[in-house]
DNA sequence: CTAATTTGACCCTT
DNA sequence: AAGGGTCAAATTAG
């Protein structure tokens, strides 16, 4: 339960992100749409976890397999156009020039718990999902094994996508943003000819779902507030967004009239839908009806919530607009905007007093 | 205790 | 042989 609220929390911590950089820049349409994909994933991922704990149907029953996207998918969908991608980027001819394969928009922009230790070890303590550990001294490491190990093996078959990725806008600026996985580090490495190192990662959950995903990071010389993520592999893991970027069954209605695969159940990705298809769906995905119990919540916030205007009671009926569903007018809703940009700063309050209670 | 990072060594590909 | 990718012991944080 708790990392439920944890990715809930997250998305409040993003949706706060935004707002500052809304004010503080003018970033592109773009880019802000991106960031509010990473701030939707978050809650996504909430559902799944809440889901898994048998809390309520939530969008379980609405989530059909057939429009299946990932975060990657979401951001190439809203990057069409790659001279708007790159202006999005900031990104220059020579960052074109650099590139191998064809641009994406950045899966990066969703902030990432990726923490290129490369850029930490003078600012340590901001890695990853945990605290990370100082630099061990060199004479505290014993000889090596010197066991031959077999059987590795590299250059795998699957699939390689490279993309570039802005550094985090706000907080540490060294840090490329989330792209809503969890990542583990395994490896860096000197690379010839590059400044900085290349910094490994794979999935948390490799051990757990054998999720094979992985990625390297590889900070850019001639722009050091650039990151080069190669992903290799596909999330099979339950942290991945993956599957919670489904049409909600009652907005498939008419997608499913015009998805070619939504009648085979074959499970097309929607990056090979019609743009104007894709965007339903992800608009869909933003819609998804969230109820989350607040009865645990401080009374006053409660309050707080109930006078917002939607007329929460103790259950906090969150219950973003889905367009194509007739609103449930037995429960007060509140828009996703609101939740995200009206009430971010009382989450984190909200969310620091329940871990307290919970400690 | 668990999980994460660091980092030198090992292994594979070119 | 060189360079890149991975492993795993050591270490640290929560």
């Amino acid at each position: 339960m708790d990392d439920a609220l944890s990715q809930i929390s997250e998305a409040f911590r993003l949706a706060g992100e935004l707002m500052g950089e809304l004010q503080a820049t003018q970033n592109g349409p773009a880019y802000i749409a991106a960031r509010c994909h990473g701030i939707v994933h978050a809650y996504n991922r909430a559902i799944r976890m809440l889901q898994h704990y048998g809390v309520g149907d939530v969008a379980a029953a609405a989530a059909p397999r057939e429009l299946d996207a990932g975060p990657r998918d979401i951001l190439r969908l809203c990057s069409t156009d790659e001279a708007g991608a790159s202006q999005f980027l900031g990104e220059t001819p020579a960052h074109l020039a650099h590139r191998k394969e064809p641009f994406h928009m950045p899966a990066g922009v969703f902030g990432a718990r990726v923490a290129p230790q490369h850029t930490m070890c003078a600012g340590a303590g901001v890695a990853g999902t945990s605290g990370g550990p100082m630099r061990r001294l060199p004479s505290s490491r014993s000889p090596p094994a010197v066991q031959p190990r077999q059987g590795r093996r590299r250059r795998e078959s699957g699939k390689r996508e490279m993309v570039l990725v802005p550094a985090q806008r706000t907080g540490n600026t060294e840090l490329p943003p989330d792209d809503g996985y969890t990542w583990r580090k395994y490896g860096q490495k000197d690379i010839l000819g590059s400044r900085y190192p290349r910094s490994y990662y794979r999935c948390t959950h490799k051990n757990y779902y054998g999720c094979d995903a992985k990625k390297k990071v590889q900070r850019l010389d001639d722009d050091t507030f650039m990151y080069e993520v190669t992903y290799c592999g596909d999330h099979s893991c339950l942290t991945s967004i993956t599957p919670l970027l489904m049409l909600p069954t009652a907005s498939t209605t008419t997608s499913a009239a015009n998805s070619p695969t939504a009648a085979t159940g074959s499970g097309l990705p929607t990056r090979d839908l019609p743009m104007e298809l894709a965007e339903r769906t992800h608009s869909a995905a933003l819609s998804m009806p969230v109820k989350l119990d607040i009865s645990w919540m401080p009374a006053s916030f409660q309050g707080h919530l109930a006078g917002s205007g939607t007329g929460m009671g103790s259950i906090a009926n969150m219950k973003m607009n889905v367009s194509t569903a007739p609103r449930d007018t037995n429960f007060p809703t509140l828009d996703l905007g609101d939740v995200m940009f009206n009430f971010g700063s009382s989450m984190d309050h909200i969310f620091s007093s329940y871990d307290r209670h919970n400690k």
